[in-house]
DNA sequence: GGGCTAATTGATAATGAATGTCAAAACCGT
DNA sequence: ACGGTTTTGACATTCATTATCAATTAGCCC
């Protein structure tokens, strides 16, 4: 464990919804740390393969990362407007996706499950405005 | 309707499993026609958004065309080995989705669902392999 | 602590998918 | 065929991510 490695792991304590590596970065440089970039993309990339942080794919392609709370597996619901993200995990769908699977002679299967919605919150303030 | 977007599509009809716009690009430019790179990303985006074809992004944020059979919403089981890819649908899982979202209070929810497993063929020919 | 070796860092360059640009070409109703 | 609109495609550009590699640092034995 190196210096940089535990600052990103701080950055990300105190951020508790998905952001790039970019973001992640500009962060933690505004909030002093000197670190490069290539080595938040190293440390990030690191601490998904070993479960410590979630990794979700946006539309446009950027991957996102975010602390995990839990270690087993599990998914996310997303809000759409301000990006607060539930963890779920939904032992339906497990078991469905492994039906799914060996109903057609797969083996070994894995999923990629990611919900998206809008929350109360958001959807309030989106009615609030429409009412103006 | 113009030439090449009716190039893109019979290509389309013949490939059978998820390929890149690039990939697409090279076959149809190795079978005679004559198409931009730049007009199969924009036919394929149309197409895409038209509900044509299925898109999956590839663990490397590639993103894969395929013509997709049903018109209904759908997901897919992929194959490792192969590629090979049979579209399933999920009542059980659009309606746990919606379950889970409104659990949370969140409202117009959409998901993202793949499964990926080894086929029985792919896992027999890994099973000669060891075998030998 | 001093010294040593291997791992890590980070500025920069390179990669590569995807998109923007814009003049030339194709389309279409008349 | 004609004029205007749309589409095409070669090329440049963008931008996230990865490779490079010399300089720094961590880990460790003494």
């Amino acid at each position: 464990m190196t210096r940089q490695r535990a600052a990103v792991s701080e950055a990300l304590d105190r951020l508790d919804d998905f952001r790039s590596a970019q973001q992640i970065h500009d962060v933690m440089r505004q909030g002093g740390d000197t670190i490069g970039l290539a080595t938040v993309y190293r440390t990030l990339q690191a601490l998904a393969d070993h479960g410590d942080v979630d990794v979700l794919r946006t539309e446009d392609g950027e991957s996102h990362y975010r602390r995990c709370e839990r270690d087993e597996h599990h998914h996310h619901l997303v809000c759409r407007g301000c990006g607060r993200t539930i963890e779920i995990d939904g032992p339906t769908v497990e078991s469905w996706a492994n039906t799914v699977g060996a109903a057609h002679g797969f083996t070994g299967i894995e999923h990629t499950i990611e919900l998206f919605g809008t929350c109360a919150d958001c959807a309030a303030a989106a009615a609030a405005r429409a009412g103006d």
